[in-house]
DNA sequence: CTATTTTATGTCAACGTTTACCGATTCTCG
DNA sequence: CGAGAATCGGTAAACGTTGACATAAAATAG
């Protein structure tokens, strides 16, 4: 830019005063012909953040991490913040480790889905170097932190409600990752429709998944093996829900007339199931837009992280083709 | 640090030598202690370089983006880079103006997933502001940047001879978005197939849809509602294959005894659905591997962007369940 | 035991911005 | 027309790290 110094050009781009209408003008137009962009680690580095946020997920099911995604990115579409995305599995067994890859790339707050939401040694780490998070739908310690949640027992006392209702009583259960607190909180809400009911749980029928199709099938065909035969089946999300419909066609099992199956998240695989499934719409991405919007107004000092931080969101039973009264 | 310089800490910690043994133990015992990580804005600015990888895509399946992301990261492991994810829709429509959010994200390289990778003005921009950039499957231009591909035309030769060879001759088609290279390149392959059987393609049982469930749908339900209906349709990604699946079962026809579907990728769906579907491996995940390890090689200067950057990976065809010879 | 090399540690400047401050010019109003 | 205010442009310093260079201390050679 010639004839003017880099504080001018600063100035011109950023608005600021003390710049006059006519040099404002050439700057601008200068720096959009030469697609001229200020260094973003010389501004990182005075105003002391890197305008990244990071969001840490586990082996969850690709429709759940597109959502979470997407949701985030729609906060963020201002183009100001960047998405940095950094999966990790196991995080139960090593989150200081976690702990450190998030304080090392340099973020200036983070989105924890589960189970990293719910690692109280994780959060201590960040709080202790005071990066900001934001926790999605975590089950414990809800008073730590930006916490975006559902009522995940009473998203699951629905669609129990919903299979006891239509008559069912042998009804099989698939739950998912125990190190998932999700996973208590919807088995907690089966628990009390079967009390609503006056029908007991029985233990037979209840099976460890992990949320995967593949752990979810093994599941399923465990269930359909025993006689008698469960007349419904309440996956803990879609995509074991989906293996419990693949295990029932290949006994030979109509769905729903033999065997009514309900997932849970509203995941993509719910629509794409034949038959679609019944399910409950867990509001991800809206969760994810929430926690990040509130997360950028903590980073921009528009609120403050502590306080009245927690937020529910509502969750919805979708009943479609895949549930049914029993067949006797 | 007490008593020791910046200067000393940095040597110590990036292994540089001119330090002593004991100086460089202690400072590294206490920055494991305090959970301390050299500012990365800082040295960014000193280097030159953000350490971040771009990912673009456009709207494609949960499955497809994940194995992306999942590819990319495999390379990254070692967190020296970080992965920083940019949707973006309507790219054809649009070029400069992803150019600009490329380039105003601060990033070391980007990689580049269809139809981005197909935008020439898009690569124009890049190159003259000196953005390294990986393309993944691109179809035109090959020459140009770090290129990994796949032999398109030869899967959809391969997907579409499988269905000929069971004695299909009534076969409709149901297209992916036509702004995506790729739609072309797999019908190219379904008119070698054709024409090496002998068998012509009737146009009218070509239909466009654009990769999505729901559109791929209403395709499938316009193909059978022609008569004589088609025995087999080839989508060409898997989200339209199980949407012909349901479109099937919802006018009461089984597959593969009625109609036959495949479908292309390999993606998830193709497993969750029910009968599995046959499709084809689209290996997406070791593409994206493979275009980050070189995007970086070139970026570490251990190997030049120019030259032989060009790598086909290979495909195949995955014989499931959702195909099988046409009934009558 | 001195001369020379090797090793260890420290100082300065630079990366590209922005904040804080200062002087110069132009404008406003009495 | 002159005093004060508002506006415009510029300079110095700082952000936290590292490369280049200088100096001091220790090791080695003659």
């Amino acid at each position: 830019m010639a004839g003017v110094t880099p504080k001018t050009v600063s100035r011109a781009l950023n608005d600021a005063p003390h710049v006059s209408k006519a040099v404002r003008q050439k700057v601008k137009e200068a720096a959009a012909e030469l697609d001229y962009h200020p260094n973003l680690a010389a501004q990182s580095l005075i105003a002391r953040r890197s305008y990244l946020i990071g969001l840490t997920y586990e082996r969850p099911s690709p429709s759940y991490v597109v959502d979470l995604q997407n949701g985030a990115l729609g906060r963020l579409e201002d183009g100001r913040y960047r998405l940095v995305v950094l999966p990790f599995n196991h995080v139960a067994s090593r989150p200081e480790e976690l702990g450190r890859l998030l304080l090392r790339a340099g973020l200036d707050g983070i989105l924890l889905a589960p189970p990293a939401c719910d690692q109280p040694a994780l959060l201590d780490m960040l709080e202790r170097h005071n990066l900001p998070y934001g926790r999605i739908t975590p089950h414990s310690e809800l008073d730590r932190g930006i916490v975006v949640t559902m009522d995940e027992a009473a998203a699951g006392q629905d669609v129990a409600a919903h299979l006891l209702s239509l008559g069912h009583r042998r009804i099989g259960i698939i739950l998912g990752d125990p190190s998932h607190a999700a996973s208590l909180g919807r088995m907690e809400g089966y628990r009390r429709a079967f009390g609503d009911a006056g029908a007991p749980i029985d233990e037979r029928l209840v099976v460890t998944g992990d949320f995967t199709y593949d752990v979810g099938y093994r599941a399923a065909r465990e269930l359909l093996a025993q006689s008698p035969r469960p007349t419904a089946i309440l996956a803990q999300n879609d995509d074991m829900a989906a293996a419990a419909i693949a295990a029932a066609r290949d006994l030979g099992l109509a769905v729903p007339g033999d065997l009514s199956v309900a997932g849970f998240d509203n995941s993509e695989v719910s629509r794409t199931a034949w038959p679609q499934l019944t399910t409950v719409n867990q509001p991800v991405r809206q969760m994810a837009w929430d926690a990040a919007d509130r997360l950028i107004a903590a980073l921009d000092g528009k609120s403050d992280v502590s306080g009245s931080q927690r937020r529910d969101h509502a969750h919805e039973l979708l009943v479609r083709a895949s549930t049914a009264p029993p067949a006797n």
